[in-house]
DNA sequence: AAAACATATTGACATATTTCGATGCGTATG
DNA sequence: CATACGCATCGAAATATGTCAATATGTTTT
């Protein structure tokens, strides 16, 4: 009722976002907002392992091996994946609930407002 | 103008997101992925009426004019919100249902992977 | 039609982002 | 321990983005 979770203060659609907690948002929301990250999350999410071994991305997603460690590590920075080292190779997984994050700051369990039919 | 596609075909946990639905999605988060544009969202999803004028805007978000011209015009083409012009003022309200697909590309109710808890 | 007002567009600038080649750093293997 | 391999960092280039002042466009009122 009063406290929703830890750090999820609020959402879009309950109570117009300040500055800072906007900041927040489309700090993650940034991350995101990346066609080769989106497609990154994508496979990751989608493995039956639930992992992906960095050294897959360059072929599949056609950018360069430093262009992958670029976006992997905005993807890490913003909590969306975690990185994990075997041996010699990094392999990165969905950070629990970070995805869930997001879409609950977009409304997710929020009653619609009057326009969100 | 502008589409708000009928089809979501899949979402980020459900299958590898191949190129061009990587870049459709990745529009619509842009979109939102900036402070600014946020809380205009945010104020629109959370006033009574569901809509509020562009002249309030400038004020409260402490952007000149054609700032807030530009982010309201973004909003528009990817889909968010649509504009109704009344008399001399443009007031923007949400596009029903446009948060709610974004927050299914998601994964809102797909199955978690392995890793989702 | 002229004046007044709300919003959009243009032009310009500073900063951020995406990308890659070259290079550095760790880890494993011969 | 030297070499190879995987990944990170650096430096640089091209493009995109956020912002505002000036100006244009459109609507209402006088």
């Amino acid at each position: 009722m009063f406290f929703v979770d830890e750090f999820e203060p609020c959402c879009v659609l309950t109570t117009p976002l300040d500055e800072t907690e906007a900041e927040a948002l489309a700090h993650q929301l940034k991350a995101l907002a990346d066609p080769v990250r989106l497609r990154i999350v994508s496979m990751v999410a989608t493995s039956g392992t639930g992992d992906v071994c960095a050294c897959d991305f360059p072929t599949i997603l056609d950018r360069s091996q430093p262009t992958i460690s670029h976006h992997l590590r905005q993807l890490v920075t913003a909590g969306i994946l975690q990185r994990e080292q075997r041996g010699k190779w990094a392999w990165f997984s969905l950070v629990p609930g970070a995805l869930g994050g997001v879409r609950a700051a977009l409304g997710e369990g929020a009653e619609r407002s009057p326009a969100d039919a």
